[in-house]
DNA sequence: ACAAAAGTATATGTTGAACAAATGGCGAAT
DNA sequence: ATTCGCCATTTGTTCAACATATACTTTTGT
């Protein structure tokens, strides 16, 4: 091993760049990035590199290339936001528009509770570790939320919970869909940090979640996963009447 | 316009060729495509578009690439199956196992009805336009389903519809997990030709749910989306019993 | 004879340059 | 004033050379 850094930034990935600067939203829809052989010039790397990396952007629909002329952002509603690649960008970096974390909140809201249902129906035994692991994880990383590492830890045992829970549904569309979680539970995490809402009462919901999957009650995870996205929606100052779909669903 | 074609073949499309190949089962997880040099031969095309094509496909979690060995097809777990790209080859060329497409049917069956039933609440005038224009194909294409060309119409209507009801939810997550869609609406409209199921019917349950969602009756919506997938289900061989969620839930 | 080490073959990864094609704007001619 | 054609800019495509990583083979030392 050399001796100075193992992974030097790796190398510097456009991507990576432009996509915070995008996020940050110091390019919004409409504007263009920089062309190529300016990207080039500012990071000392060849225009195949370039164009490798913008490309990942034109995939994920977050910029349109046009001939002769430039790469534009494109509109928020164009965004892959279903990419696990994109999801990563916005629970690291925030979503660019509030409108979009809202919508992904409604989201959860509608289907979370249904998921947490069919988990108790059909969890299987390494399902339950993986969930319990996650929440020993969440009781550990509670307390000591100081510091910007443990709240990492926090969020990634949150994030790696309500996955679990999808996962148990033993459906490869719910378990893929479930990459949708991390943006708004890693905003959660950073914003009860400075609201200081009651974790003891989170992390108590959370456990109510955990025992009605493991006895196998549907009706009861229904309920109490409900009562988790309530938490979250308050802790997000966004009511859960807001919901596209979940208002006024009971259970059956 | 010049004289013969006016789009040739384009360019020989090594992502579409390999797409292609890969859902069809000639390369299986585990297998290795052919490497770099070979495809740059087989199509007569230059090494970097063929590098180009690659990515696209290790984008979306088909292959992986390991350096100085080849190119490897993952397991039909790892696929990005919410991607749009990946939804479209698998409506052409039908999923490479049947699991999936079953998976698949089994969360429409979960939130198909809930989807109708919030499109029911939240549908404006312009979302009515576009149900009932594919509602409106629907019927037109629905004697003549004998050539291929027709059959391909058929099914881009029913997928219109069906795409029209996800995104009068106005969440753009319910709008963009619509893909998801595609591959078993295609899938049931090919079956549906050859067993020859009753298409009368078929049509009268869909317009029962756009009736449903133009009145503004939720739970009408609800019920008649059920009945939808049922029949769907019931064509595709597959009872509705086999859901991973849906079964038992009725309405509030 | 066996095992560790060095070397080789084969594939992917990276870089650089040159040329082609498309788009937008400017300007001249009608 | 409008249209046609030219030109500048930027992205798209192709080619060639070299670097690096992995698997297999050979060598070499005990």
């Amino acid at each position: 091993m050399t001796s100075s850094l193992r992974k030097p930034p790796a190398r510097a990935s456009i991507a990576e760049y432009l996509a915070e600067a995008i996020f940050a939203g110091r390019y919004q829809p409409g504007d263009f990035v920089p062309r190529e052989l300016d990207l080039c010039e500012r990071f000392a790397i060849n225009r195949s590199a370039v164009r490798s990396d913008l490309r990942q952007l034109v995939d994920v629909g977050i910029i349109e290339r046009i001939s002769g002329h430039g790469s534009k952002v494109r509109e928020y509603a164009e965004w892959h936001i279903l990419d696990p690649q994109v999801t990563e960008w916005m629970s690291r970096y925030a979503a660019p528009n509030p409108e979009i974390q809202r919508e992904i909140l409604a989201f959860r809201l509608d289907v979370e509770p249904y998921v947490a249902m069919t988990a108790a129906r059909r969890a299987t035994a390494r399902d339950l570790v993986a969930i319990e692991e996650a929440f020993e994880g969440l009781g550990q990383n509670l307390r000591n939320a100081s510091c910007a590492e443990e709240r990492r830890l926090h969020s990634e045992c949150d994030v790696a919970f309500h996955v679990a829970i999808f996962k148990a549904t033993h459906n490869i569309v719910w378990a893929q869909l479930s990459h949708i979680l991390r943006p708004s539970i890693h905003l959660l995490v950073t914003m009860s940090n400075e609201h200081a809402s009651d974790p003891e009462e989170s992390l108590e919901r959370h456990r109510q979640v955990m025992e009605s999957i493991r006895m196998r009650r549907p009706k009861e995870a229904f309920l109490a996963a409900q009562a988790v996205l309530a938490g979250t929606a308050e802790a997000l100052g966004l009511e859960p009447g807001a919901s596209s779909l979940g208002r006024g669903f009971e259970l059956p």
